[in-house]
DNA sequence: CGTGGTGGAAGCACGAGAAA
DNA sequence: TTTCTCGTGCTTCCACCACG
């Protein structure tokens, strides 16, 4: 800041003050008046906007909506909640401070993986083992690799999980818990069991190792997966789900086997027969009704000629 | 080098006084 | 009586200067 110099101790107290009227968790809708801030910090009103600059500068603070004078509208909006203000002061969002690391080039850059200038690419002479060298390093337990490879591609997974390239730099620490069968989920479970309990995980951590570390020593026994209830919860219902759509696979084939059945009795023999029994009895009927009908005419018939006087023959 | 003060500017609303 | 102009209030930012 050329002709505008802050001390890094006025920046610090405007900071600390504006942490304080910001929320804890996510830093945003801090939105106390230059003079209040001045006011606290024992600092100037000038002197806190200069702060306030380098702060922004810093990129650890950025002005959502600058301050200005309300509107009438605005105000008797405010007026009727008991806010009597007639200006806004700014809304500040504190964050940490974020490094926007470029993608790499499709083709590749043209400033790495040049050839070596040198013209012999070994050394002649190799440390002695028991000399001053630096000891070799175990490699990490292919278990642990894969559990860390696996992390880092989770989607759901931490932005800070992707911060080195390859899940190598994470083996060494996952060594114990990939032992344990430890799973992607299991360490996400971990880490957010951790801002469950009151902690802060900042966007971008500076050792987010370290932290990852201290989020599995709170957790303690590796031996206990933190998403293993969860798991157990969900394998427990996926075998009641399989129960049940196994019953209603039974009871379909089950009516299936009834109606074949029940088609399979109206072609029998059986019914066959009962079907001529049931038809020579109709048949009897139909004859037996006739017959009877024609009994009673003739009897009408003759009881006509009876009363006609016309003998019989 | 760091701090504090001064002055100017922007944008909006309100109130008082002048002009139509 | 209505409309217009001007000063003031309130918030912010910025440049410049004086002082310890």
């Amino acid at each position: 800041m050329p002709n505008n110099p802050v001390s890094l101790k006025s920046v610090v107290a405007v900071a600390e003050a504006r942490a304080s009227f910001a929320d804890h968790r996510t830093g945003r809708n801090c939105r106390p008046t230059n003079e209040r801030i001045a006011q606290l910090t024992g600092l100037s009103v000038r002197t806190v906007q200069r702060a306030s600059t380098a702060l922004r500068l810093l990129g650890v603070a950025t002005e959502v909506m600058r301050g200005r004078q309300r509107t009438r509208a605005e105000r008797y909006a405010s007026w009727r909640v008991g806010d009597r203000g007639r200006g806004w002061a700014s809304v500040w969002a504190l964050h940490d401070s974020r490094f926007h690391r470029l993608s790499p080039h499709p083709e590749g850059s043209l400033l790495e993986n040049q050839p070596s200038v040198k013209n012999s690419l070994t050394t002649s002479t190799r440390p002695k083992a028991g000399s001053s060298a630096a000891p070799r390093r175990t490699a990490p337990s292919p278990q642990a690799l894969t559990l860390a490879n696996r992390w880092i591609c989770d989607r759901h997974s931490p932005p800070w999980a992707r911060r080195y390239r390859t899940g190598a730099p994470w083996a060494r620490l996952l060594t114990t818990v990939a032992e344990h069968g430890w799973t992607p989920r299991d360490l996400n479970q971990a880490i957010t069991d951790w801002i469950g309990t009151g902690h802060w995980i900042p966007d971008a951590p500076h050792k987010p190792i370290g932290l990852l570390g201290a989020i599995l020593a709170a957790h303690g026994n590796p031996a206990e997966r933190p998403s293993a209830l969860e798991e157990a919860r969900e394998a427990a219902e996926f075998t009641l789900t399989r129960k049940r759509i196994a019953a209603q696979f039974a009871e379909r084939d089950a009516a299936l086997r009834a109606r074949q059945a029940a088609r399979a009795a109206l072609s029998g023999s059986g019914r066959r027969a009962a079907l001529d029994i049931a038809r020579q009895a109709a048949q009897r009927a139909l004859q037996r009704r006739a017959e009877a009908d024609r009994l009673a005419h003739e009897e009408r018939r003759t009881r006509v000629d009876e009363i006609r006087g016309i003998p019989a023959n």
